[in-house]
DNA sequence: TTGAAAGCGCTAACAA
DNA sequence: TTGTTAGCGCTTTCAA
């Protein structure tokens, strides 16, 4: 079953041409005499040539490939990144190479910087602090950063956190909520920026906020945090948790604690998975447009690689998707 | 910013050795003389020299990349298929080129074709029939198959998916369902085998089966189906679904059209996927072990390139779960 | 243990 | 329009 695979030497030599032409008629580079377009037509239809990319790709310096690094595939946070990121890119003839550090930031270097070598442009969602980065930098290829970046040097596209969870803590108060909590996930980036959005909008309103933490940004983390948030002296009426996973863990742990949602307490979360639609109640969220994300990056590493203009820094709207998992206090 | 990299000639030079001897260190392929050994280590330390993957690739003819390809990122059962692929590649100094081809059949072709060449093996998950699926073999690469083959003669890797049905049907006929249904997706390959396990329990039970269709295995079907299926002279009692998205769409809109689950109905689904616990009720469903068929995938695609003894067809067994979606009828 | 030399499959000047 | 030639950065005989 081994098959020689018939390289641009073969099809000259059949044709009778020379590789350059060969290859300029590949590449559709220039207008050749019908004969010769026609001979080495149907030579290649014969042979079944394709050119190896790999050697293509040693001489032009371009791989055609978009590095993608994300910190966890089954978030579906990241998913509609990827979709969206991965849709432009094969609309441009691009591939995508994911990489999946698996919330590990120890993977991340050694990864992206192998990584840097494969691929024309690289997006990528770090959990490293901004000055651990200058490597990337280093790098020397067009690469775009999911997040917001005050020294860093590189192009970027993030949600505006701060001001989706401003917006989402604006209407739990005009709700009537009172004692509101947010559980968080300190290790992440936005954490602070969805904390402080919270927190703004509370004390613009004379409203205290009681936080909590977690390990991990997952549901797990959610129904493990609710006998402690729960089951003090007072409990919250309404919790804003760092993402959606954990609002879902969180909201099947209190039902199972005998608390009504949002009757007992209102829940909030952030991303707008699409699975919050189908918990009961649905869930109330803070839509990031993940997809958009995806997609935004995509179109500002491959306008670097072409040398077209694009803004340093894209920020994308977040909206408030308001569902029945928080409800009006009076 | 540019840099000029430097390249296995720089480091000979630098170092006062020839290129091959370089290239014998960084492989690790032999012995060296303690001087030189250490001259080449510090140069290549200094200049900071990583050598170029993609000559290396060029010459080898290895590129330590495995394609994947899956029809929809965001349905989590692909998802996790690609989490444990992704795991055991990186475990093995591989990294994997994502193909997502949207549930678009047109798109496969082309996009396997130029993946097949950057590649040194791949992983296909597909909705071609099988007799339009010879130019796969013809790719001459490593590939293995996700599900069920008669003829193709390629490695794959398969949830037992009629098991998997006949197993959730003897539960359900043994919980006392009369009026069971058959929510399916006809495109699917794996449609017709879970179809099958459960029309053989409940034919070896003297039960009928009511059948419906969808248009794509997703939430949004599952919801659009639910009043054909519900508002009839007479409704199901039970409803498997041909996997947990739609399962979860039904759920959602039964319980809006004012049917109670499991009460008036239990529902099913194919998966496990994660947020079939997070809903109300939980949802009961086979669990296809999707991350464990990313792992054997990958595992296989590994033996197979580096010429180690693998079986040929892998099934994997299903698990049924258990959850409040399903109810015992007397 | 080390090096010289011949490519891998292709592209990119430059000439013809 | 077509061909010649010189590599891209690396590996791999084979000889020293």
């Amino acid at each position: 079953m081994k098959k020689n695979i018939p390289t641009i030497r073969d099809v000259a030599a059949a044709a009778g041409v020379s590789t350059a032409t060969v290859s300029k008629y590949v590449n559709g580079a220039q207008k050749f005499s019908p004969a010769v377009e026609a001979t080495i037509k149907s030579v290649i239809a014969q042979l079944g040539y394709r050119s190896n990319p790999l050697a293509q790709s040693m001489i032009t310096g371009r791989t055609k490939t978009i590095g993608l690094s994300v910190l966890d595939i089954s978030n579906p946070h990241f998913t509609s990144i990827v979709k969206g990121a991965n849709r432009v890119a094969l609309e441009h003839g691009y591939t995508v190479l994911l990489v999946d550090t698996d919330e590990n930031p120890d993977r991340e270097r050694p990864l992206l910087e192998a990584l840097s070598r494969r691929v024309d442009g690289m997006i990528v969602f770090s959990r490293m602090q901004e000055q651990d980065m200058d490597w990337v930098v280093q790098l020397d290829k067009p690469t775009v950063y999911f997040g917001r970046l005050t020294d860093l040097k590189l192009p970027s596209v993030s949600s505006d956190d701060h001001r989706g969870a401003y917006m989402l803590a604006q209407h739990l108060v005009a709700q009537g909520h009172q004692r509101i909590a947010y559980l968080g996930f300190s290790r992440s980036r936005r954490d602070q920026e969805r904390l402080d959005g919270v927190r703004d909008c509370l004390a613009a309103n004379q409203l205290a906020l009681a936080t909590f933490d977690t390990h991990s940004p997952s549901a797990l983390e959610g129904e493990r945090m609710c006998s402690p948030i729960m089951l003090g002296a007072s409990h919250p009426d309404a919790l804003v948790c760092y993402n959606d996973l954990m609002a879902l863990g969180f909201m099947k742990e209190a039902q199972i604690l005998g608390f009504r949602v949002p009757a007992d307490i209102s829940v909030a979360g952030f991303d707008n998975i699409q699975f919050g639609r189908y918990t009961s109640p649905p869930l109330t969220t803070v839509d990031l447009q993940s997809e958009h994300m995806g997609v935004a990056a995509m179109e500002k590493v491959l306008a670097i690689i072409d040398g077209k203009p694009t803004k340093d820094f894209t920020l994308i709207e977040p909206q408030l998707i308001l569902r029945a998992s928080t409800v009006a206090r009076r």
